[in-house]
DNA sequence: CCAAGGATAGAAAGCGCTTTCCATCGGAGG
DNA sequence: CCTCCGATGGAAAGCGCTTTCTATCCTTGG
């Protein structure tokens, strides 16, 4: 059979109040008295019952990190920033360890939702959502409502790189200035002079594309330049790939091409490539995020810095309370324009 | 207060006997009855309190997915199938979903093991290790004890892209088989009449690099050929980028280089091109792994193509039960060599 | 030398769920 | 019409820990 915390008071010689005591340290125990009982749990390798301990204490050390493709280093890079941070700042019941973990949801509300639940189940401690959200309003209100139940139940909520949703005021958001960003990139592009851009958006219906499209637009109304052809889908290199295509079929003049994220940038590069067009002297490409490739990519990829990794890691400091929330309980993170060899002056 | 099951019980006016049952769906109740204690859990707006039900059945539905980096896509790419495939064969205790969680051990043995113990703590389902391990007597044997405890209290063990640990046996394991894969890789440059090759490894004392390495020297040794220099560093494009001039230094008339992964393959080709070095007219260069962006590196990148999703999937589906283990525990898993533009002819 | 108070440790009552017996009820078989 | 059995539902005993409330013991001050 497991070894239970009795087995150790027994070999300790003490009552098993103390053998807790000892082991959440959040009790004076006399030196002589731990030293007896570590050694017995040493002895007896004994391991705490997690779901127990948790029950007894209405509350775990699970913290969820909930993220739409953990496949794309965009929500790897974040989720390792946090999971790091969260790590260090080991301020648990009894400064105890807290296992973050991370869920995939792969983009969908409904996983969205059971995952949710499933760490409501587990008395989370904290949870922490990354990336933007679908903007469907019935997921979002069942959303709110989760939300609200669980910071109610005591969890931490903090969102990163993703607004607060309608509804819910329980959480802390970290939100990426998209629109500004894709602004500023496409009034470089203008600058350059180019007149007919493309533009590679992501899925439908997701607050990141809907935010970059708005800057895009509104970089091109302020200069009072037509929009381009536009073309929706995932943020991945297929995407990227078939669009550039689809993008040239419509305006066989473009000089340029915005895609939502770097990989889908480099899609188009490719498929521009294939076409026997060249980089940037045919078509400037630009990309956003500015992921660890985008600065090896051939040309290398002028994009949108985020500060992806520091901005993790401030998710997961706020998730264990060991930072102060921003007032008002949102903050604007910016990106910062990175010009690279993927944008040019169009010929001619 | 939370609602309790106690609670949904005396409103469905039945015993909470009868709505665990219910929610565990294992025992046979009249549809009448179950219908009743449904609509009372979805008045009250019910969750089941999950330590507490794991502490009563002793076992939890957690499913932990150890990775060595999050942000690296080799890892995000099977933690992402595993995780699918988890979701998908949901065989839990009463058809009870999974909760697939991914944890970051960033390498460390140190993290690893406190990782595992978390995952003991919870008592979880099933644990994945995936990628190489470190090679550490010392923390092998720590692993290996910490394994057969696990698989003793009854959570599935699967090893993924990871050779099985010496003297723990529990284990199912789904293994790269790194080292053929590497020796096909150079055996394709000595046959294009390569003679100088670096090679630039992973981290020293892991597994994966040893036997990636070892394959390399295999060819070099099968066809006579002495071993160029060999630089080790971590898994990144940083690493790739600095080990090329170091390469360099040590022999200027290289003609071909091969990475430990393709991450690595793309610095190298970065400090390449930076030094006004033509790929592949001046130096060859191969990666390993074949990672989405691979394809579209300019040239598009020689490397060895792992089944990556496929496996991930299959350990998921191993941690689930849902999948016979390979007879004798351990399968290895063949890498196809993809030949690209990265690697020619060397000049002259 | 005695009372008071701090420092430690123990007793015991749960935490919310699962599950093993049992009890009950209605109908089939004799 | 009575017995027996299958189908259902309840009672209650834990699962292994935390934590409040007490009990002790030793030290300190008067």
């Amino acid at each position: 059979m497991t070894v239970t915390l009795a087995d150790v008071a027994a070999r300790a010689r003490v009552s098993p109040a103390t053998v807790s005591r000892v082991l959440n340290g959040n009790y004076p125990v006399a030196e002589a008295t731990r030293e007896r009982v570590l050694r017995a749990v040493d002895e007896l390798d004994y391991v705490l019952n997690g779901p127990a301990s948790a029950l007894a204490a209405a509350t775990s050390d699970l913290v969820g990190v909930l993220v739409n493709d953990i496949a794309d280093p965009f929500f790897g890079i974040m989720a390792s920033a946090a999971q790091s941070a969260i790590g260090e700042s080991a301020t648990g019941r009894g400064g105890g360890e807290k296992l973050a973990v991370v869920c995939n949801t792969g983009g969908s509300a409904e996983r969205e939702l059971t995952y949710l639940t499933l760490l409501q189940r587990q008395r989370a401690a904290a949870v922490i959502l990354m990336g933007g959200s679908l903007e469907d309003p019935e997921h979002l209100a069942a959303t709110a409502g989760k939300l609200t139940k669980l910071a109610e139940a005591g969890t931490r909520v903090v969102l990163c790189g993703r607004p607060p949703t309608p509804g819910d005021a329980s959480a802390a958001a970290l939100v990426f200035d998209n629109r500004t960003g894709a602004r500023r990139l496409t009034e470089h592009l203008l600058g350059l002079g180019h007149r007919r851009i493309g533009y590679v958006a992501g899925p439908a219906d997701r607050t990141t594309t809907r935010h970059r499209l708005e800057g895009h637009r509104d970089a091109l109304a302020a200069a009072g330049v037509a929009e381009g052809p536009t073309v929706h889908g995932p943020y991945d290199r297929a995407s990227g790939h078939g669009a550039a295509a689809e993008l040239l079929a419509r305006d066989p003049h473009l000089t340029a091409v915005v895609a939502a994220n770097d990989t889908v940038a480099l899609g188009v590069c490719a498929a521009l490539r294939e076409r026997g067009l060249s980089l940037p002297g045919d078509v400037s490409v630009a990309g956003f995020d500015d992921l660890p490739f985008s600065v090896d990519a051939v040309p290398a990829l002028t994009t949108v810095r985020l500060p992806l990794h520091e901005t993790g890691a401030r998710a997961g400091r706020l998730a264990m309370g060991a930072e102060e929330p921003p007032a008002g309980g949102v903050e604007r993170v910016p990106g910062e324009l990175v010009v690279r060899g993927s944008t040019g002056a169009p010929r001619g």
